[in-house]
DNA sequence: ACGAATCGTTGAAAAAGTCAATTATTTGTT
DNA sequence: AACAAATAATTGACTTTTTCAACGATTCGT
């Protein structure tokens, strides 16, 4: 018989064969907290983080998405999209423009500076995203974003 | 030529055919927002939520884990674990023992109702991930847990 | 033995999230 | 056409979470 019998691993593996690291939601909150992290780090330089940027990429888009979509698209509460919103707007990087077809609901577009800053801020993270990607080959890379977004888009 | 040009997608499928929808860090924070928001409604009826169920899970595996490593691993000042740990110990679900091999570090370990309760905690979590994962097959899940592995624990 | 570093803790301040109420507008019903 | 109910954005109050610096106790390196 082995001389090893059911040994606990130490330091640093310790943690990492637990229960809860085989646990999705666990290594989803870390893998998130991490590339949130990266991502807002690599951001500051434009004035941004995770959060206005991703309300930004949808203005420069040219997808025109009312403020409630924006909340329900990021996961958030309709008046911090309001807070987000006056954010950029009094940058001048986005505008609100009334719904033609709604007058309740607010278009969101970018600015002409809008669309340069995003450009920028898009490199940026672009960089980020494949120094996290590195031990991910680009086959795994669409299977990771295919799996996510089952998880992501539910419906 | 086709008399479909570069025609925008409609209502639902209008954002998520936009170029954010296509970034890792915006899937991985949605499908962050659900799976989290989906786990603390499940863990609610424990009086758990994402966080305190995760400090109880590696107390209740017996890592004998300090408060230090409970804060690395979890991304969490630790503050933050000060806090957490003060609520389950006062609940009688974990007890702080001063480590022997450094009187500095508290290591944490589950009094028997916090591995009884950890059980039966355990059991939301994992119907809930069940029901997440509904449409990915098993393999796939297990593809997923191995590509946020490497996201999650990058060294 | 001594200075530097580390662990847990506290407390304060900033940021993020939650929620109910309000106005303007639209939708559905009669 | 009139009117009630529903919806979009906004505001303000409130709670929770996050971030940071400081501190006493202990350990580590020299």
């Amino acid at each position: 018989m082995s001389p090893i019998g059911k040994t606990r691993p130490t330091g640093r593996d310790r943690l990492r064969d637990s229960v809860l690291a085989g646990d999705l939601s666990f290594l989803l909150a870390r893998a998130n907290a991490l590339t949130l992290a990266a991502a807002n780090a690599a951001l500051a330089e434009h004035g941004l983080k995770a959060r206005s940027y991703s309300v930004l990429a949808l203005a420069a888009d040219d997808v025109r998405p009312t403020q409630r979509e924006l909340a329900e698209f990021l996961r958030l509460d309709p008046s911090q999209v309001v807070a987000l919103v006056d954010g950029l707007e009094k940058r001048q990087l986005v505008e609100r423009q009334t719904d033609p077809a709604d007058r309740r609901a607010n278009v969101l577009v970018a600015t002409d500076a809008g669309r340069a800053l995003f450009a920028r801020a898009q490199e940026s993270a672009r960089a980020v995203e494949l120094g996290l990607l590195a031990a991910v080959t680009p086959e795994d890379h669409e299977r990771l974003a295919q799996l996510l977004r089952l998880l992501a888009f539910p419906d």
